[in-house]
DNA sequence: TCAATCACGTA
DNA sequence: CGTACGTGATTGAC
């Protein structure tokens, strides 16, 4: 029986495969839209499928490791020692592997207290017994033993695992200059680190080799250690028990019991649709195509058969198309091309403006197969074919548009019909891990790589990098495989709710809000004064000066100096927080510590006021940028400056916000805010009776909550059974604990406990619903919100408890934060269109996530009022009613509430 | 110069 | 041992 008759038993060490593809793989490419890590599995089967096509086995088998203990770790505890913990994100791939191969009815193998290896050694010997060509695949150097003229091994080399080397006997002996069946020992004597396995000293492969060759075996080199002259002498007879000692635990098993015999591991036709789900989940479409197209070629070869009909080319990745050279187009001829562009992708165009100094100055426009470059001036007529069609709603894709949005806005330029940015795609497909920019999209769905400017060159070489033609081209070829990332909730929430938004929150940023800078200059140096003020009181009670903004220095006072007890750990020592300084302050107290806080207080309220003042612009205005991707939740946020974040709490804080004005041209600010918009959507979701009956009263919320709890009348609660229950219901949310209830309201462990426990009694449903979206967060791997909007929660599994927990609490806070975030957006869309279509010169200026701040115009106050108050209240339907407060003032602080 | 850490403001 | 952000000062490594 010739070679080429025998049939053919191909063998996997599962394990070693699939760890080595992890490494090789960036794992950033390899996430599924839900978090899930997939690319030691992408790597495993995309090895195995092009096995499968080019050996075409018929018989398979995946062998895997069940722990990281064996025989040999009982033997030698140190075995493998030196290995770090497995990486959870590897670990948690190993099971969706086995599945996969499961689903394409490959056999996986594995047996108590032995390796993978040892596995393949039984199945090799078998094989071979038996009248098999075998091909082992391991990336375990030990597996080099089991090579004869039957078994071949295939080794992946350092690239990864799509490159196997292939080690039949004279392979080995090229590489290794020894035998096969020789190579254990001289792993015996040189040692393998990644085993833990220590050889003798001095002692590498050279040496080994020239041994053997002399002696024949470990054996014999032990019989002649005397003979051997010189250092390496000595070690090998003062060592020779870690020789013998590794040359027992790499010996592999050749006899493991299996359950199965050879002939059941039968390469089975794979059926294309039990897989399809399995890949779809791990959203494998290149592997699942590659899959498809070879088992349709072996079903068209009739098992194994015809020689040629499985032996269909390899799969190759799509090619890149060539990015198309721009051409500059004006007058008729760009009014005809946009006229066949807008024809040819009726799902829109890819533009990109030019933007210096916050004006446009040229824009690239894409069709798939062409690009247009053009320069743009104001008041120029040559362009008007590209106005028009910026003004019309003719569909057109952007990344990134508010930016260039705003551009447009300040160069005069009206544009409409903006059906999708890709970035704000992106971040709805992955809001956690999100790609920030357009390079980063085209990388992670398209695998290629936009052209950038080399940075160490000063003077880019022209045409090298990517221009507004180029990006246009990217953006509208990453747009549709984005696109079809997005689960259908959140397609909807896209095209009604975010893209919409995105003009929304340009012309905000455009508009900015007016303050006051001699007011806050005034309150700068007022608060400096004082804090300087206080830091000479400090330093007095101390005897020394210190700088009281250095946590470090801080410590040896307190800790040191003044001998206070120690406080809770930080990574690089104990905490001096507000919070840990009042707890001292009570069991310990010192003018110091009085003194220290005050200071803090007044340095960090200065410092809030310094950015804002360096923050306003000529125009007399703060201008922020609000983020509208980047918050996992859905929430926006606002930077440079952060207008979400100014104080309101202490009086020095509120006035502040009294430097917060309306602009000259008009009369009034008018802050709208949700009242308790967390607490009505977790009434929604939870269906509570009680809690839902809490706000259809209309009574005050902590004062019906704290009746229910302490069996009261409303009457008769108390402000602090009020104060009890309001840190209680906005714990909720958050998942807080009995322990950070005491902490907070300073109360013992078993009375907030108790008081839990009585909360949870009247309104069970919002214990049972809390509970409920965390378990459902672990089954779907995400969580969702009330427009469905995701976020993935990869850690909900960890076995690292901290982490767990961790991935916990924020699970059970993520629908109520975000739904909230989506009644909002959803509301400040609807507000804007209302007061464009009102006619209202009345103006929408900032968002700090409930509330909304708005510029009114003369006479135009109660209007805006009925407006804001209708659009939010009906942004949502929910099971309770949105309630929303209103005020008005000259500025923000009279205008709040 | 840069990143990590701490602290702290808001919802 | 309460979620979500952004900012600034200090510190220590480069």
């Amino acid at each position: 029986m010739s070679d080429a008759d025998k049939p053919t038993l191909l063998v996997v060490d599962g394990h070693s495969l699939a760890f080595r593809a992890f490494y090789a793989l960036p794992v950033d490419s390899f996430t599924t839209r839900d978090g899930q890590h997939t690319n030691a599995i992408h790597g495993f089967l995309s090895m195995l499928l092009l096995l499968l096509q080019n050996e075409k086995p018929t018989h398979l088998a995946v062998a895997f490791d069940i722990s990281r203990h064996s025989f040999r770790t009982r033997e030698y505890p140190e075995y493998k020692g030196t290995r770090g913990e497995t990486p959870v994100e590897f670990k948690g791939q190993v099971p969706l592997l086995q599945d996969a191969l499961k689903a394409m009815g490959v056999r996986t193998l594995e047996k108590e207290d032995f390796e993978a290896d040892d596995i393949l050694a039984t199945l090799a010997a078998r094989g071979r017994a038996e009248g098999y060509r075998v091909l082992l695949v391991s990336g375990d150097r030990d597996t080099i033993q089991l090579v004869n003229d039957d078994v071949t091994l295939l080794y992946p080399n350092t690239q990864g695992v799509s490159q196997l080397k292939r080690y039949d006997t004279e392979a080995v002996l090229e590489r290794y200059g020894v035998r096969p069946e020789q190579y254990p020992d001289i792993a015996a004597l040189v040692g393998e680190t990644s085993d833990n396995l220590i050889g003798i000293s001095k002692v590498g492969e050279k040496t080994a080799v020239k041994w053997l060759g002399l002696y024949g075996d470990l054996d014999g080199i032990l019989e002649h250690a005397d003979e051997i002259k010189g250092v390496v002498g000595q070690n090998l007879r003062d060592q020779k028990e870690n020789a013998i000692r590794n040359r027992r635990l790499n010996r592999l098993v050749p006899d493991v019991e299996l359950e199965v015999a050879i002939d059941e591991l039968e390469a089975k036709p794979i059926d294309i649709e039990a897989v399809r789900p399995v890949f779809e989940r791990l959203e494998f479409r290149t592997l699942f195509e590659r899959l498809r197209k070879l088992a349709a070629g072996e079903t068209n070869g009739n098992g194994n058969g015809g020689a040629n009909a499985a032996a269909a080319a390899p799969v190759a990745e799509q090619a890149a198309p060539p990015i198309p050279t721009p051409r500059l187009l004006l007058d008729e001829e760009l009014e005809a091309w946009l006229a066949k562009a807008v024809v040819a992708e009726p799902a829109g165009l890819g533009l990109s403006l030019e933007v210096v100094d916050g004006h446009v100055i040229g824009a690239g426009i894409a069709t798939a197969a062409e690009t247009v470059r053009l320069p743009w001036q104001a008041g120029r007529s040559d362009y008007a074919p590209f106005e028009a069609w910026l003004a019309s709603d003719a569909p057109k894709i952007m990344t990134d548009a508010k930016p260039q949005l705003e551009a447009l806005e300040r160069s005069g330029l009206a544009v409409d019909g903006i059906v999708l940015d890709t970035l704000v795609a992106g971040w709805l497909a992955r809001p956690i891990l999100a790609e920030k920019t357009l390079a980063d999209l085209v990388e992670r769905y398209l695998g290629e790589t936009v052209p950038q400017a080399d940075p160490s060159q000063l003077v880019p070489e022209e045409g090298t990098d990517a221009g507004a033609p180029e990006y246009a081209w990217f953006t509208l070829r990453v747009a549709p495989v984005v696109l079809r990332a997005l689960p259908e909730p959140t397609r909807t929430l896209l095209a009604e709710v975010e893209m919409p938004l995105v003009p929304v929150l340009a012309a905000m940023q455009l508009r900015g809000v007016a303050v006051d800078h001699a007011e806050l200059a005034a309150l700068s140096s007022e608060l400096g004064d004082r804090a300087a003020g206080l830091a000479q009181l400090a330093f007095a009670e101390i005897g020394r000066e210190v700088n009281l903004g250095s946590p470090k220095q801080l410590q040896e006072v307190l800790f040191d100096q003044l001998a206070m007890p120690k406080t809770r750990a930080t990574k690089t020592g104990y905490t001096t927080d507000a919070n840990a300084l009042a707890d001292l302050q009570e069991s310990n107290p010192h003018p110091f510590l009085g003194y220290l806080l005050e200071h803090r207080d007044a340095t960090k309220l200065r410092q809030i006021v310094e950015s804002l003042d360096k923050s306003i612009a000529a125009d007399g205005r703060i201008h922020t940028t609000y983020g509208q991707i980047g918050a996992a939740t859905g929430r926006m946020s606002s930077n440079d400056p952060n207008l979400q974040n100014i104080p309101i709490r202490t009086e020095d804080g509120r006035r502040i916000r009294k430097a917060f004005r309306h602009g000259a041209e008009f009369t009034e600010l008018l802050t709208a805010d949700y009242s308790q918009i967390e607490m009505r959507i977790m009434a929604h979701l939870s269906g509570d009776p009680g809690l839902i009956e809490a706000f259809n009263a209309g009574e005050d919320l902590h004062r019906f909550v704290g009746a229910r709890v302490f069996s009261v009348d409303p009457a008769d609660v108390t402000p602090l059974m009020r104060t009890k229950v309001k840190a209680m219901s906005y714990g909720l949310a958050y998942g807080l604990s009995a322990f950070g209830l005491s902490k907070q309201l300073r109360i013992d462990r078993s009375e907030a406990t108790q008081l839990m426990k009585e909360y949870f009694e009247r309104f069970g449903a919002v214990r049972d619903y809390l509970r409920g979206v965390v378990e459902q967060a672990k089954i779907d791997g995400y969580t969702e919100t009330i427009f469905g909007r995701r976020r993935p929660f990869p850690d909900l599994n960890s076995p690292n408890r901290v982490h767990r927990e961790n991935a916990e609490r924020a699970a059970l806070n993520s629908p109520i934060q975000g739904s909230a975030a989506d009644i909002m957006k959803i509301a400040m869309v609807s507000v804007e269109r209302a007061i464009a279509e009102q006619g209202l010169a009345s103006r929408m200026l900032m968002t700090v996530h409930d509330e909304l701040i708005f510029e009114v115009a003369g006479g135009e106050s109660d209007a805006l009022e009925a407006l804001v108050r209708e659009k939010m209240a009906n942004a949502a339907e929910l099971l309770v009613p949105l309630e929303v407060q209103v005020g008005r003032g000259a500025n923000w602080e009279d205008a709040g509430h």
